[in-house]
DNA sequence: AGCTACATTATAATTATTCTAAACTATTGA
DNA sequence: TCAATAGTTTAGAATAATTATAATGTAGCT
């Protein structure tokens, strides 16, 4: 979802209805410079401090689950207890760091092809996704 | 944990009190020819089939972190509903069966080493691993 | 045998997510 | 313009996985 477009018209088009809360969100999510990654309390924090009127949580499920439907959202499960949200659609590799429980993009250039040798009889690859996990080196502290 | 081994004593071994539940769920896991995935429900099946005595869920749970803690089992996050076990706890990657939701592991020939090319200031990678989603192939359905 | 720290257990609590069903609203077409 | 309709929002209940509590039990030591 390309940023500061008429999300009104994005909606209908792909048959979603553009009601108020559905377009706060896609302003939350896709009016900024980059993609990023949150979960859905982090999106109900954001949302309620750019609004007045309130979005009841179901609805913010609904529509985070609406949108990845469509292909606006990708859902990333590192953490068993929190599930991201990415808005990064395209495939791509992640750093989780295991401090922060952050997760940051790889590019193309940070990871070479991965080949794939194993096949599955009857099975397709849907997706190839690479996860580094870091945290802090504390190897300088001598 | 090797097959066939002396519970008793590998418990002992790492402060771990040799109690008849835990050589139960090391049985269980651990004396078979291949390692394996499981969830906390699937060892909690697998127990109450095989033994007469419950063990209670709490135990269960308990006694699976306390084999990761001490590295006697890895924690896989792979969807975002269930948290799968590994007895497997060598650094290897996954193919994950988006049908069945079945985990597979990969070894060492399957895939060519990671090579990261990005690092990111104070931190270290911990673990690399691969998840390869597959599904179906229907395309043969003609 | 008796002490003590560790473990087990039933049960309650917590948390994330989904379901329900009633109220609301965007869209359409008369 | 306006009512019919299907889609949407919502509060609150339900579900499910996991963790906490606190009482009871037991392994290991003396
Ligand atoms: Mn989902
Ligand atoms: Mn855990
Ligand atoms: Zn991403
Ligand atoms: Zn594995």
């Amino acid at each position: 979802m390309p940023k500061n477009c008429n999300f009104i018209e994005k909606l209908r088009e792909v048959g979603l209805r553009p009601t108020k809360q559905r377009i706060k969100i896609c302003e939350v999510l896709y009016n900024r410079e980059k993609t990023f990654h949150f979960t859905v309390n982090d999106l109900v924090k954001m949302i309620s401090e750019q609004m007045s009127q309130k979005i009841s949580l179901a609805t913010v499920y609904n529509t985070v689950h609406a949108f990845e439907k469509k292909g606006y959202l990708k859902e990333i499960s590192i953490d068993s207890q929190k599930t991201y949200f990415d808005t990064n659609t395209s495939a791509h590799h992640h750093f989780f760091d295991e401090d922060t429980h952050e997760l940051i993009d790889c590019d193309g250039s940070d990871i070479d092809k991965i080949n794939i040798r194993k096949t599955i009889t009857g099975k397709k690859i849907n997706s190839i996704e690479v996860l580094v996990r870091i945290a802090s080196d504390n190897q300088n502290q001598k």
